[in-house]
DNA sequence: TTGAAAGCGCTACCAA
DNA sequence: TTGGTAGCGCTTTCAA
């Protein structure tokens, strides 16, 4: 920038308003300062601009997920993306794979570069590292996951409506022993899916069969593992709601391997490219990941806007997607 | 920083000694300040040090994609974090969606922050902004394409290759009108993969017939359209291969569609989740997006440590994964 | 071993 | 309309 304003034979503060915009230039000074920029090839430092900025603010906030390479993550991304463009703000991303650890270390790198905000799928129980920046200011927005504290917006989908609504559309088409696949319980949305799956039970006036409940089931294989070992039960169940897309998709093996694909009814917690194409069809309670990631963003630009209002909880809503597998009825 | 220094009753340069893990200050005053920064809830600023540092490194990469929830995108995605972690560093990442004027933007983002260096997906075909920023210094590295500057490191899978050994598997099970659906030519992996076609069907003594290729198709609908079309020729292929992985679905439900997904052959560029439960289960030619990332990742930081080799094409293997579709022999 | 002073690139503030 | 000066939080340099 030095440079350039003394090519340009103008003050430091002069560059400065042409870079940013700032009326008050008369055209000529700015038609020799912007030919400066050109011949130099200035690039202007928003690291050096943020540091001195009042408002300190980096146009830059922290996304931490799961795995960014899962598909109902990066559609979050995604969407958190979109949303930071329009406010030419970037994005950070980490991915925790579920470990303390790592988010307490990727929330400490956010921090360090003075991210504007922050939006998360925490995954420490209690949440420290996190409530903690929240707590020294940083606006925080939690994905996926409620906030035990009350300082934390978040913006979750209706996990346990929309599990209780799979098992019911199970139960209107005669099904009885409806099986649940449900992955590592300390899992907010786990836990949820699952009260949502008993809930389900009993307002069809369905006993829980405990043997026809899986909990802590973690991927494909294990997935299959325990819908083929429920299989083998004196009295299998007739259905099975998977509360997870790799317990789905472990599921499907299992039910093709046993050649009961078209003979056990299944429905899985999110929606899966192919769902459609395979046999049967797979019917799901579908998620919206591109709104929760927008609904998020948004709620957090909020914040950095200055909204001080209590946080609040929003829920996205699931939809039950009917392609057949969950349509199989119950054959005596 | 200040204020830990005052709490602790030392310098400024102590602080900065312990904080960065410096050799040379006592056990005393490292308790001390370590005690400090714990009361004050401090900090670090990376920004503000980074930007005094002698060699400015900010410990943050850029990362421009064609859209980061594309399946193959956020593989490459997290697997250049897993690298990126290893250093400590960061990734901002950002979607092109093949627009020229959002790459330019972003690029400029990126820059603007500081950066250390680039992994890209260039989209502009001149990739004038990419080059620009590579001459003024930065490091960057292409991945998924080549460049157009002999001084810009790439890192691709053997797209051409992967191409021809589809066709060339496709005949070897009798077929001799194969159809070829590809993306937009712009894009050098389609234009490459659509000369990998050509090569494989000389190869093999086989005609190329204009009617049974497809270019410049983008997205499923269109693939549907193009492969349902292709089907009503008096003279329809009796294999096909695709190019992309939103043409492999397209031409599944174009197959589907007909009835005649058991009848004629199918190979798809690139793998997907659930090819193998499909019916029949689907023939690809994998790409390895997590090598590709990891290899590209690699390079980069090659380049921070000092590497000023000539840039390298590095090439990373596609593989034939045979599982049904592409196996369909052909029935005279 | 410790710390004071200078300055990274920029913007806030105020004076001309 | 223009620009000088101070200083953001930190590291570098150098002196004690």
């Amino acid at each position: 920038m030095r440079q350039v304003a003394a090519l340009a034979g103008v003050g430091l503060k002069t560059v400065s308003r042409v870079v940013n915009g700032e009326p008050g230039v008369s055209p000529e000074l700015t038609a020799r300062v912007t030919e400066a920029i050109r011949l130099l090839d200035y690039r202007p430092d928003s690291t050096a601009s943020s540091l001195r900025r009042a408002d300190r603010r980096t146009a830059t906030i922290g996304l931490l997920l799961e795995d960014v390479a899962n598909p109902f993550s990066s559609a979050v991304n995604r969407a958190i993306e979109d949303v930071a463009r329009q406010r030419e703000t970037l994005v950070l991303s980490g991915s925790s794979d579920g470990d303390p650890g790592r988010e307490t270390r990727y929330v400490r790198a956010f921090t360090s570069r003075r991210v504007d905000g922050l939006i998360a799928v925490p995954v420490a129980p209690d949440q420290q590292a996190l409530l903690t920046e929240r707590q020294l200011g940083l606006p925080i927005v939690f994905v996926d996951r409620l906030s035990v504290s009350p300082a934390i917006d978040s913006v979750t989908v209706d996990n346990r409506p929309g599990a209780t609504r799979a098992v019911q559309h199970l139960a209107a088409h005669g099904h009885q022993r409806i099986g649940f696949l449900g992955d590592v319980r300390t899992i907010w949305t786990a836990e949820e899916r699952y009260l949502g799956y008993v809930e389900g039970l009993a307002s069809c006036g369905l006993r829980l069969e405990p043997g026809l409940v899986q909990r802590d089931v973690s991927g494909v294989d294990r997935a299959q593992v325990a819908v083929t070992t429920m299989l083998l039960l004196p009295e299998p169940p007739t259905a099975i709601f998977t509360a997870q897309n790799l317990l789905t998709q472990g599921a499907i093996r299992a039910l093709r391997t046993a050649g009961l694909h078209n003979h056990i009814a299944l429905i899985g917690f999110d929606d899966f490219p192919f769902a459609e194409l395979l046999d049967p069809p797979v019917s799901v309670i579908a998620q919206n990941p591109h709104l929760l990631g927008m609904t998020a963003a948004a709620r957090l630009f909020e914040r950095l806007d200055g909204d001080e209002s209590p946080a609040r909880h929003v829920i996205v809503p699931t939809q039950l997607i009917a392609r057949g597998s969950g349509e199989i009825p119950f054959n005596q």
